[in-house]
RNA sequence: GCCCUUGUAGUUCAAUGGAUAGAACGAAGCUCUUCUAAGGCUUUGAUGUAGGUUCGAUUCCUACCAAGGGCACCA
């Protein structure tokens, strides 16, 4: 419909002899004002020294003297020289009707067709806690894959963590002298979160304590050259118990990777990369072989890759990950990593070092950051005191949900399930929608919303529809376009913008629009609910209430489906 | 000091250079003999400061002020 509408446009001025180049069109705020708009006499008077108005009102003349199109019923001048588009009865009835048809695929696009993207996300380290920040991460790397996929794209997910290195030394450190933490008896998470209390215990003594400090960099040598024995069980039961927990938490958050890369294994690749390129890209300075990447760009800095110890640093893996990466899938034409934007100015470094060497990696590498959480009056605790954990803050939520069903009935397994998805929500929700750049501000008091602009509020919306749909069939009243209500419905009009929301998210990388999105058609839809009883046997237009309840709850769906968030048929 | 982000109702967030700057929370008041009241309907309130570009600026540019992050052997 846009590019009809810009042809129209185009066609119109072409009569009058204006040529433009480009024609801009969008929504306005305001359904009064039409369905579409564009602003392109006053971006043109000025060239033409005509008045606004005047020109829009000849270019009106033009475009209804070409206009065939039944979809749009009427073209008018609004406020200083606006040309609003209003669309057709027909037109509405017919985008319901081809959502009902795409149903799951409602919002598909092909701007990605034939990419290979593969998105890092999440990244949490073995041996420590799953802190909130993973959750951020994963929130927004799981939304921004799935947005990619409904573009057509081919993506993959991967996971990069740090299987090695001072926090593990630290985590260790803590299991040795607190023996009880190595307690095997109970489930894989906790004994995961007992490892988190260890990795907490070593971490504190290690700044405070000169002989802990010592202990665990001897500790941290032993488990690189896995010189001791004992050492080498706690680490082997370590790993593999906190990754397990991991599983659990991406399987609640629904995300399931399809490449794991482990920082050890990244290390001795990227130390050949640097070593290959000695004197090219790299050289000595202080005893350290650094990237001086501030002669290149004035706005970037020197960084160490192998400090003078001769440890590849951070910088260093990452260019053996990206290449290995690469090696993983030979196809991939987009790299896309996430994480919070501390890490931006050194990834620019890495990025122009490996653009000197692999430039063929320049146009397929992407760093996408966001901001970090924070809290209200500094508070990292959560409610019980505790530090606050990724887990601890999805149980937290979950109960509240809990607490919020009590009056429905449900199985316990029905209960157990909603509450999470729903708790799951109102975490996502609350991260997503929001541009991802900015710091999101946590309040505890506050916590998660479950009402207004928040997850639980869509899924709710698309639980009512569901129970309407399901009155509708045990009434056999099915949707249907015969009998179409004269008046344009809100939705109507919101609904058919949806895939023009995904893709705009997905060449922005921006989740926010569809969270946006959502709470419009949901408040909408919430409306209608409420001042209209859709079901009702003895009105004729409630077939065609139904067919858009039906395309209400495929749109909600999908879109819940691109922030990564389920929708349950009850709550 | 330099670089990167970000400054919008009391609070948390929106607004591809356009129309009366939208929501939510909070506060006040209505609303379930209709399909889920986690809902609906009213009322209340904001663009950090100073310039500039433009027919038009929350949006672009400059300076200042404020917050966060980064700037050599941690990630």
């Amino acid at each position: 419909m846009q590019q009809e509408i810009k042809n129209l446009i185009k066609d119109a001025l072409l009569n009058l002899n204006i040529e433009v180049s480009d024609i801009v069109i969008e929504h306005p705020e305001d359904l009064k004002n039409g369905d579409y708009s564009t602003n392109v006499a006053l971006a043109i008077a000025k060239g033409v020294e005509r008045n606004p108005k005047e020109l829009a009102e000849k270019i009106v003349i033009e475009i209804n003297r070409l206009n065939v199109d039944k979809n749009i019923e009427k073209v008018e001048v609004a406020g200083f020289g606006f040309i609003n588009f209003h669309l057709s009865r027909e037109f509405f009835s017919k985008s319901i009707e081809e959502i009902l048809n795409k149903a799951g695929d409602v919002g598909k696009n092909e701007i990605l067709a034939g990419r290979r993207i593969m998105v890092e996300y999440t990244d949490p380290n073995p041996f420590k806690p799953f802190h909130i920040g993973h959750l951020m991460t994963n929130a927004i790397g799981e939304s921004i894959s799935r947005i990619l996929e409904h573009s057509g794209a081919i993506v993959s997910r991967a996971n990069y963590q740090g299987d090695i290195g001072l926090h593990v030394a630290k985590a260790i450190y803590g299991l040795l002298k607190d023996e009880k933490l190595q307690n095997k008896a109970g489930t894989h998470n906790t004994q995961a979160s007992n490892i988190g209390l260890a990795y907490v215990l070593g971490a504190e003594v290690y700044e405070i304590d000169e002989n802990a400090k010592k202990e665990i960099d001897e500790i941290n040598k032993k488990i690189y050259a896995r010189s001791d024995e004992k050492i080498n069980e706690i680490y082997d039961w370590g790993f593999k118990v906190t990754m397990e927990a991991f599983e659990d938490l991406y399987e609640m958050l629904g995300t399931k990777f399809n490449f794991y890369f482990l920082e050890s294994v990244m290390a001795p690749l990227g130390e050949e990369i640097v070593r290959g390129n000695m004197g090219k890209v790299f050289e000595e300075s202080d005893g350290a072989i650094v990237f001086k990447a501030e002669k290149l760009d004035s706005k970037l800095h020197t960084r160490v890759f192998i400090t003078s110890q001769g440890l590849p640093t951070y910088e260093t893996k990452e260019l053996g990950l990206t290449k290995e990466k690469f090696k993983t899938d030979p196809e991939m034409n987009l790299s896309i990593v996430v994480t919070a934007n501390e890490q931006m100015d050194y990834m620019r470094v890495v990025a122009k070092a490996l653009s000197l060497i692999h430039p063929e990696y320049g146009e397929m590498m992407k760093h996408i950051t966001h901001g970090m959480m924070r809290f209200v009056g500094g508070k990292m605790s959560s409610r019980k005191g505790n530090v606050i954990t990724g887990e601890s803050l999805l149980n937290d939520t979950k109960a509240d949900v809990l607490e919020k069903m009590i009056d429905r009935e449900f199985s316990n397994e029905e209960r157990e399930k909603i509450a999470s998805d729903v708790g799951v929500s109102a975490i996502k929700y609350s991260i997503l929608k929001q541009s991802i750049g900015g710091d999101i501000i946590y309040d505890f008091e506050k916590s998660i919303s479950f009402e207004g602009d928040s997850g639980p509020y869509l899924q709710y919306s698309y639980a009512r529809a569901n129970s309407v749909l399901e009155k509708a069939q045990k009434e056999n009243i099915l949707p249907d376009f015969e009998v179409v209500p004269s008046d344009i419905s809100e939705i109507e009009k919101l609904l058919y913008q949806f895939p023009e929301v995904v893709s705009r998210s997905s060449v922005e990388y921006e989740p926010h629009y569809i969270a946006n999105f959502l709470i419009e058609i949901a408040r909408s839809y919430n409306s209608f609910y409420g001042n209209t009883v859709i079901v009702n046997k003895d009105d004729k237009n409630s077939s065609y209430r139904v067919a858009l309840t039906y395309s209400f709850s495929f749109v909600m769906k999908a879109g819940l489906h691109l922030l990564g968030i389920k929708a349950p048929k009850k709550m």
